[in-house]
DNA sequence: TATTAACCGAGACGGTACGTCGAGTCTTACC
DNA sequence: GGTAAGACTCGACGTACCGTCTCGGTTAATA
């Protein structure tokens, strides 16, 4: 019943935890999720891998992690230049009042960072690895899924509130009618993801959940 | 140059191709893709491994391939009642007039079938696969996918000749538009699968599909 | 109880036979006994499988009847040039009267043999695999090795009615006394396998053998 | 140039070591050489297969550490009653100034021991290995061989110093005409080896050393 | 300041599966 | 019915990683 020995926290190194983000995400690029192993990292990072097995339950875990300390780096540098207001590096989707033209540019960034080279391994890996590992998905829809879903509802319900969304139409529907398109296309690869389609999909879309006149 | 010699397939045993199908689907279901070994297979086939990879290159090529038998007899079983005189096994969406009704209908099977807890896991795992893997996911692409979504495209063609969609409306986008919430809730597990919810899509969809008055 | 279908022998093949020696010689020579194998002999022979299969027990099998042919033409070219009154190929070892020069002139040629490439590699293949397979051993020993020794035994007891050698020597045993030495050297590569070893030997040998002053 | 990643030694698992050498040895008593595997070797031994490969190069090298420890364990057990004051285990001949009794001695014990039915297997299977390859046969003649054969030298020397061998008898070759019949004989297993065969032997052998009147 | 306990790099260990090779059997088509 | 060809089951090969373990060597908090 002993919890097995927790490790202590405080004296991780920083340094190490670090150098194996950098490996895994590395070797996830270079060479794919399925020849990444956790001896390749180790050895990549400088480390030992019990310095691994320690921290992480699995090779799918380290790359999350990976993940995340990549994203919140990444959202930090994009938010740099601004006020700083927000800690949670979401940046929201602007409300200009005018539903489409706002939808189209969020989804527009989505289709770029999905066509980005340096995100498209570890993120078709860890998708991969979710929809086959349920507890793992669960992980990664609420760490970085949901936050990102979240803005939509904020925004399609404040359309609703503004009289350009119908009342009954519920937002999470509303919202993987725009993202599950676009993530379809990404995912099986059937056609390319451009701009130009983000555009149709919130156009098609939009006309659905509008009132009806 | 040489293909590295290719055996010769007209004295291939069926006997052996069946049993490694049986036990490759049977293995996923059970342990899941990542415990599923080609031992594993050749073991419960009765099967000398050499024969898996005289014909296959991967477990996942085994896992397609099964899954295709399994399609097209599941398909022959449920069109067995009909007259027979399509070959294909590809059921076709009805056409009654009513758009939605008839694509409900068939967004609602799609669910169903999804949510069959013995196509389950190897259309899980296939997914999963194709998604890391560009060859694979191109062959599952080809040879399942689309021959599903031509059919929705028909019916999609005849509704705009019926003047029930608009001309100008892109078949394949009006389709990914369908099918691609479905395939993002599912893969994704972020909420349940339903008929209700499949006539939700349904609903928004033509919404934004039909002319506008 | 059924003799498990013996093949008939009158409709054997005899190029496929001499097909099969050759390759099996050719390929000891060149990649070692170690990794001949039966599928090789095939290949580079042009023959079925199983043509091997039905006429020899095993790949020591084979290479022992490809010796014993190669010795036999061998001899038979040799003798070519004689009257050609012994059909069996032995020569004999010659009787000029003097013990030791005649026994020095027969193991100098057996150094020569033994020396002689070509011959190499199958002989100690076969001498090996009739050290540990006391079946196959038996064989090698009464096909190629006693018709060999009785040629010794012969001489040596024609020198013992000439009263070269004392009336109470084995001749079996002073045999092993001069071919022992050499397999010896020549099995286990302990030092250069020479004439004047072969000289030595006899000089030695036959002091232990003849009368008592 | 670098020797891909050499183990450290100094980490060996003494357990495992022993463990190999035991059941090496075990199964090529039991089985045959031919059917021992590195496989059964690892099983049997409750070993992973790597650590046999990471430490041997092959079968035969496994076999001969085996048998050299083996031996090692044995002479020290027959040593053991001794003073204990030679840490070599080598017993050395005795020099009772009776040439002939001195090897008979000797080469009895040594019938003796190809005869001892646990070491015969091994024996044969090394000794078969080095006929064929002649790199492991090279070590299997200075570490087992050369030692044994040295003390025969070393005796021989003695014998010649006291007059009973001629001083131009090369002790090299002298000890050939003593050990080779023993080992062709034994080897090749044309008659039964017998401790009457090792006093002939050496009676021959001495006969022809031994001056001239 | 000296001790000590945890993390750390390294890598050997018992295992499992890999993908390949060859053994020996069986089947097919040819002669 | 013998033959060339080669697919079949089976077992071992030698390799790659798995996840665990043990070994010095730092390194940080405690005595």
């Amino acid at each position: 019943m002993a919890p097995t020995k927790a490790p202590d926290s405080s004296r991780r190194s920083d340094r190490s935890r670090r150098a194996i983000h950098d490996a895994a995400l590395a070797l996830v690029t270079e060479v794919g999720y399925r020849r990444t192993t956790i001896e390749g990292i180790a050895a990549r990072a400088g480390v030992g891998k019990q310095t691994i097995y320690r921290w992480w339950p699995s090779k799918a875990a380290v790359l999350m992690d990976a993940f995340l300390d990549l994203a919140g780096r990444t959202a930090e540098d994009a938010g740099a230049g601004d006020a700083g207001e927000s800690g949670e590096g979401a940046q929201g989707i602007p409300d200009t009042g005018d539903l489409v033209a706002d939808l189209k540019l969020v989804l527009r960034a989505t289709v770029d960072e999905l066509n980005d080279p340096a995100l498209e391994a570890p993120t078709r890996a860890l998708t991969a690895e979710g929809i086959v590992d349920a507890k793992l998905g669960a992980a990664f829809v609420h760490q970085l899924l949901d936050p990102q879903l979240a803005l939509y509802v904020t925004r399609l319900r404040a359309a609703q509130e503004a009289g350009h969304v119908r009342a009954d139409v519920d937002p999470r529907i509303a919202l993987e009618l725009l993202i599950g398109p676009l993530m379809h296309r990404w995912l099986l690869r059937t056609l390319p993801l451009t701009h130009a389609y983000a555009d149709e999909i919130v156009d098609y879309a939009v006309g659905g959940l509008a009132p009806r006149p």
